[in-house]
DNA sequence: GACTAAATTTCGGTA
DNA sequence: TACCGAAGTTTAGTC
């Protein structure tokens, strides 16, 4: 990995064009290939990069560039999409270079994943008689998140989000129509089960007669005494 | 902006769980308070990292710690969400802090606006006698892309992507339901454009009677004579 | 400020 | 390998 920090103007030209106006910026050039330039706010996302694999090439400044002040130009290119991020160089305040090896990588545990479990096994949270059929009951369009039987013995199908947005009401509004063809099933009702629920979606669903439920992580997870925190 | 090379392991707690296993990393500490941790490869994408507001605190390993070989920890906390990141710092290879400033920030010019804006004045691709009525015809839900009439004078809501999916589709679903209830534009006809359709978007669209049209941008770029490319 | 849609999305899983 | 959905999404624009 080579750490740049330079006064320098970029130019991206690809899935869109963007230019960035000179100013001082961090240059990181990883073992991969891929080339990231950072600014000294906006978190996470670089001003902009390349991703691999891509070739850098250092080309020198025509007598026109060099008058302007660029003492050397990377070009970046992209094989595969054509893609191309010309970093033209002003002054390089700092450049080194570090052996980091491979990295054995993240392991981490999702919400979304985590809530279709607790709430499979706490099925009853949804009202009495409630009883599981499956999680992630496969359809011709998807797999529905829960499907399980009310008291009467209907079946329930469940889509579960940790943000309850318009997407997921329509999501589950395609599963329904589908499964409410299949005369093993039907009639077949929703329950749109969130942590949080935003007011247009819920109206929505409401307006299609699906049912909303909003989740408590933290009370589900105190319930499931499998499970225990890092801090 | 402060770079630093460290030996290091890093733990997350937030909204997910996530650990990192000791190895050779990158931390970068910006200057609004924001931290990021990358390796050498994975590009555009942190490892792990806090957004900012955020505050680091150093704290001294305990004895059992140390004796693993920890000689410092980093304690990030953000106090908007809670989350918590932890890196137990080994064995710094590398330390360097820049002066970096403002910076201007990325110019862009956009696919989807241009899109629209190419499709406008050649509104005549969509068939002939078609006629622009509007960019942007504003409903109660948001503005339609455009809004034209066939040869027939009947109005068309057409909406425009990059890449069609199955989201676009329900977005112009929605458009036409409200549009059809409007005596003085019913009946409305659906037109949905991109660059590319997935198959699914395409029969969804089909099923509901919107017409798919797939735009060629270069094309379209091509017979407007007022753009000019940077390279 | 809340909400919606886009992203040079990236990333992971599955058919 | 291609497609589809999630993301600690993030980010930008609009109401």
């Amino acid at each position: 990995m080579r750490l740049v920090i330079a006064r320098c103007s970029v130019d991206y030209a690809g899935r869109l064009s963007a230019h960035l106006p000179i100013a001082t910026r961090l240059l990181l050039l990883k073992a991969d290939g891929s080339v990231l330039v950072h600014a000294d706010s906006l978190s996470y996302k670089p001003l902009n990069w390349m991703s691999p694999p891509c070739a850098v090439s250092v080309i020198e400044p025509d007598p026109e560039q060099a008058d302007l002040g660029v003492a050397e130009i990377w070009k970046v290119t992209q094989a595969k999409t054509g893609d191309l991020l010309v970093i033209s160089i002003h002054e390089v305040l700092h450049d080194t270079t570090h052996e980091l090896g491979v990295d054995p990588g993240l392991q981490k545990d999702g919400v979304e994943a985590h809530l279709q479990k607790l709430l499979a096994e706490q099925i009853e949270l949804l009202g009495d008689g409630y009883r599981l059929v499956r999680r992630e009951y496969m359809t011709a369009i998807g797999p529905v998140d829960i499907l399980a039987t009310d008291a009467a013995g209907a079946s329930v199908a469940v889509e579960i989000k940790r943000r309850g947005d318009i997407d997921g009401v329509e999501q589950l509004t395609r599963y329904l129509e589908l499964m409410n063809r299949d005369p093993r099933l039907a009639p077949v009702t929703g329950v749109f089960a969130a942590q949080e629920i935003k007011p247009q979606a819920r109206t929505l669903a409401l307006d299609r007669g699906i049912r909303c439920v909003t989740l408590d992580y933290d009370e589900m997870r105190g319930l499931d005494d499998s499970h225990s925190r890092l801090f």
